[in-house]
RNA sequence: GCGCCCGUAGCUCAGCGGAUUAGAGCGUUGGCCUCCGGCGCCAAAGGUCACAGGUUCGAACCCUGUCGGGCGUACCA
């Protein structure tokens, strides 16, 4: 969104434009107006689509238009620095001289490890939810695409100014939560000699005959009968376990959440009771067949939906509408939940509830993705935690690192459902594109190492001083637009929940490095223009960390 | 049946609040190692942007419909 980026090259020629159209007091700005870099030359560096947007309101054509920008443009930025010309229909294309782009440059290096962050947020207190499995099973290779993708944009609220906290809200009782105590009771008896049949709903994995073993090393009496003792003991044995699984498995992957949220706690403070109260008194509650429900239905995708059974127990919509509102109690101005594509009707109802509560619509935001099915040669495997049928999380992050599986799990945007192919992402890691970037910053260092030696007197302290304007090569000033770019890449992937641009940048950065690298020789006996690539190198180095940085990945300076 | 998402090169995917000749990686073919790490570079071949209409001076992108695929459509969580 180039309307808002921050004050770098394409940012700034945008405000000029904008700033030239105001002058010629012809009609109001309309949307989508852009300044985007083009891919080939003749059509300049830039360039804006602002006079075919806005050639019918203005009601002059749009070439028109777009000479009388040019014209005023002119008398703005000096012609030395940027060229104007009208191109094709009605284009706006910009020709930035090599010392103007430079000066980007000069931008990149003065920010240095901060080069892209903002102050857009304004440390608005925002929360993050994900994952939020419950603690029946540890996570499968579903359940890591969320974990990455809600990781990953926590990173980018946080670098575009918002003040993060990562949140995993899990269940630890009712039902389900039976239902797994009962199933690993049921193992634990196996390991006596008894069979029993695991109940309807209960949990089948292998996992749960691993747990059996362990819990039975560690108690001192035998639990012959699933009682109301027995059964608090393996419901409590079997959250803290998993939940200490769950943790290490994240760990595995480099997610470390702030909080873990206990649904719990929501009943124990009666915080459901007097969440139904505050929907009663704003009139979205009713009662019907027994049972008391949600009015959502003028919420586009909500609907009715019952909120207390008629024997009184909440559901977990109800729990979840508590869960939202203790949210807002506990301070935070903005909650993204990341969820799965099959939660998309309990997300319109508990928009709907809020907005009844007179909550801002902006206050919650769902990031939804579709789901990941695993391809092992050539068959996909579809998967279930009851049925235990899965390939966890922890297995394939040990399989094949966690640079990896979060590259894969980022790199599609999450809207659209994602085939991990297992077979590429083990045999063959080496020719993915996650290797390739990090290969360009290995490569970058190892030139660092090479000059330590042989061009010793090329190394400064501080690159922000290096007089940078031999770098007029048609490789480097692209190069130096792309690093522009980065700070409206990071923005642009926070608000459009749209992560998966973060790796697509850093893959045309590392693409456009490993051609400038094999074209130009870097160390020469030129000690001015050794000094300047060295900077150029230095800044997308930087760029290159900082991308993978957000992606949580390494940035390895050898490989 | 209804709702949401997806359908772009052999494969995996970008691009999609319209705009100048549709992009990348892998794979295929052909070049490039006296030179900073060849885990690299350059080039070629490969696409009726699922299909059919519509709006527009202009559509992969917007609208309608059709056909594929996924997910929902619980007093489950």
């Amino acid at each position: 969104m180039a309307t808002t980026s921050n004050a770098y090259l394409g940012s700034f020629l945008l405000a000029e434009l904008l700033e030239a159209y105001a002058g010629l007091r012809r009609a109001p700005l309309p949307s989508g107006v852009e300044v985007q870099p083009t891919d080939r030359p003749e059509f300049g560096d830039y360039s804006s689509n602002l006079a075919l947007l806005a050639a019918k309101g203005c009601g002059t054509p749009p070439r028109k238009l777009a000479e009388e920008l040019v014209q005023a443009l002119a008398k703005r930025v000096p012609p030395d620095d940027v060229r104007a010309e009208v191109a094709g229909p009605g284009f706006v294309n910009f020709f930035v001289s090599p010392h103007r782009v430079q000066e980007a440059l000069r931008g990149v290096l003065r920010s240095g490890d901060a080069y892209g962050r903002s102050e857009r947020g304004a440390h608005r207190k925002t929360q993050v939810e994900f994952v939020s499995s419950n603690p029946t099973g540890p996570l499968t290779v579903g359940h890591g695409r969320q974990a990455v993708l809600g990781d990953v944009l926590a990173s980018l609220f946080s670098e575009i100014g918002y003040d993060v906290g990562r949140e995993y809200y899990f269940n630890d009782e009712g039902n389900q939560i039976d239902l797994l105590a009962e199933s690993l009771w049921i193992r634990y008896r196996e390991l006596f000699g008894e069979s029993h049949d695991i109940p309807e709903g209960g949990y089948r994995g292998e996992y749960l005959k691993d747990l059996a073993r362990d819990v039975r090393s560690s108690l001192r009496e035998e639990y012959r009968a699933f009682d109301d003792r027995a059964k608090a003991l393996f419901r409590r044995e079997a959250v803290e376990r998993i939940s200490a699984t769950i943790r290490n498995d994240l760990a595995a992957l480099g997610i470390r959440f702030d909080t873990f949220f206990s649904e719990a706690t929501l009943h124990r403070e009666r915080k459901v009771d007097a969440a139904l109260v505050e929907l009663r008194k704003h009139g979205a509650a009713y009662d019907k067949d027994g049972a008391v429900w949600l009015r959502a239905d003028h919420v586009p995708g909500g609907k009715d939906s019952v909120l207390i059974r008629s024997d009184g127990r909440p559901t977990y919509l109800m729990v979840d509408i508590a869960y939202h509102i203790d949210k807002r109690e506990r301070g935070f101005a903005r909650v993204i939940d990341v969820q799965g594509a099959d939660h998309v009707v309990e997300q319109a109802c508990v928009k709907a509830a809020l907005a009844a509560l007179g909550f801002d619509p902006e206050f919650l935001s769902y990031g939804v993705h579709q789901f990941v099915s695993l391809k092992e040669g050539g068959e996909i495997q579809r998967m279930s935690t009851r049925a235990g049928r899965f390939v966890t999380l922890r297995d394939l992050v040990d399989e094949v690192g966690a640079d990896m599986v979060r590259y894969f799990m980022i790199s599609r945007k999450p809207e659209a459902h994602l085939d991990f192919d297992l077979d590429l992402a083990k045999s063959q890691s080496l020719d993915n594109p996650a290797t390739y970037i990090q290969y360009a910053h290995t490569r970058i260092c190892a030139v660092f190492r090479k000059a330590e030696t042989e061009n010793p007197r090329s190394l400064v302290a501080d690159w922000n001083d290096v007089d940078i304007s031999p770098l007029v090569e048609r490789e480097e000033l692209d190069l130096i637009k792309k690093l522009d770019g980065f700070p409206d890449v990071l923005e642009t992937a926070a608000l459009s929940f749209a992560p998966h641009l973060v790796p697509e940048f850093a893959l045309g950065v590392a693409r456009a490095f490993h051609g400038y690298y094999d074209r130009h020789r870097v160390l020469s006996d030129d000690e001015a223009m050794t000094r300047a690539r060295l900077a150029l190198l230095h800044a997308i180095g930087l760029v290159l960390r900082r991308s993978l940085g957000v992606l949580g990945m390494t940035a390895p300076e050898a490989m």
